[in-house]
DNA sequence: TTGACAATTTTCCAATCAGGATCATTATGT
DNA sequence: ACATAATGATCCTGATTGGAAAATTGTCAA
């Protein structure tokens, strides 16, 4: 049925949770150490909860954050299915750190399970790139233009020419460079999970 | 990055995602509606956030919210450890159909979150092509030789040239032709697995 | 049905914290 | 020196926690 207006508060949730376990306050209490009447004023939406008190009942409880958040519950939300996003690169998200050039395609979809990004290299050297980047998930990386070294934590470097593409583990550390001869390369890239990319230690540790 | 020691605290997580995308804290207030002085607290754990600030974040900001609570999630962690494989067309595993001709790349990696095939698309019309395709997952398309027309269940076909790329939800029907005064296109996709029934669907639909 | 009586829930209150505004200070880069 | 970014320091209103006291609800025997 669909999911009618009711948006559905934390006092709702924590109430369904609640109930659906049959737990008296006092009992969700003592699970949780989370005091009977703080979870009365939750449950009447005259309280909610901060980040911590969040965090506390996500853990002792069992249960996971989005549960306690209303996200789309298969059961209400209607899937829509068919969504698309074309990505030009003149339409791509620009992010500049010293090593890489950034363009995040297709940003205006959100929740994706892979991310797009044409890049730009600028590094010759591992060493004027600096430390290897690491961070979560996978990836995959195809050579579009020039000539590109991939060094790898656990790898010897290797040189992928247009077309050549590489497939890796993310949380091994990797840094992309030019190779020699060439100015600069260029190479469409494919991140895997959490969406709005993953390149955060590089954008912390070379912006 | 290793799960070091590092307590994952509220400003950790909000400070990585910032960075992730070269934003300042003003760029950020800009963006999320809460103001710089609170962020600023906030990535410096003198404050942390309750419920509805956390949902305007995650709303605004267009993150999960298992993102904002560093919780280690399944969907993210690589399946693919410390691994890395180099893909090349004529290494490729080729699978061919009436309207592409597959080069599935980096075979060798098992397990991997994403497949990236290299596509030689032959078919020059929708009604050459037959039906529209579906299958689990979405997959990302980007045009490497000539031009190609996405063809799609709910959407007005749509022409990528050279360098373009398309980001699409596979259950919604979808078909690639090779675009008007062209004799033949070749893509880059990268499709997420769920997880390899994928091979057997594309196979089965065009074998 | 009524009157204990206990369990459960809600209300009340005090201490603390979140959230935001403003100004001052310290880099960093132009 | 100047603009921008980040941080710190106040100050203030309103929200949150949590303990304890009231109110509600449920149970059962007479």
């Amino acid at each position: 049925m669909a999911d009618r207006g009711a948006p559905p508060t934390l006092g709702t949730v924590m109430k369904s949770i609640r109930s659906r376990n049959g737990w008296t306050l006092k009992e969700m209490s003592a699970k949780s150490g989370i005091p009977v009447s703080t979870l009365s004023k939750v449950e009447h939406d005259r309280l909610t909860l901060s980040y911590d008190k969040l965090q506390q009942l996500s853990q002792r409880l069992n249960i996971r954050m989005s549960d306690l958040f209303a996200e789309d519950d298969e059961d209400t939300a209607p899937r829509v299915t068919g969504r698309r996003s074309i990505g030009t690169i003149d339409q791509a998200v620009r992010v500049t750190t010293d090593n890489y050039d950034y363009h995040y395609l297709c940003t205006d979809l959100r929740q994706k399970r892979m991310i797009p990004i044409i890049t730009r290299i600028r590094a010759h050297s591992a060493r004027e790139f600096g430390d290897l980047v690491r961070h979560q998930g996978e990836e995959f990386i195809f050579v579009l233009e020039g000539e590109v070294e991939i060094h790898t934590e656990f790898y010897d470097p290797v040189a992928l020419k247009t077309g050549q593409g590489i497939y890796l583990d993310s949380s091994m550390g990797h840094a992309y460079v030019v190779a020699e001869g060439y100015e600069e390369a260029l190479v469409l890239g494919v991140c895997s999970s959490a969406d709005d990319g993953l390149m955060d230690s590089l954008m912390s540790l070379h912006g």
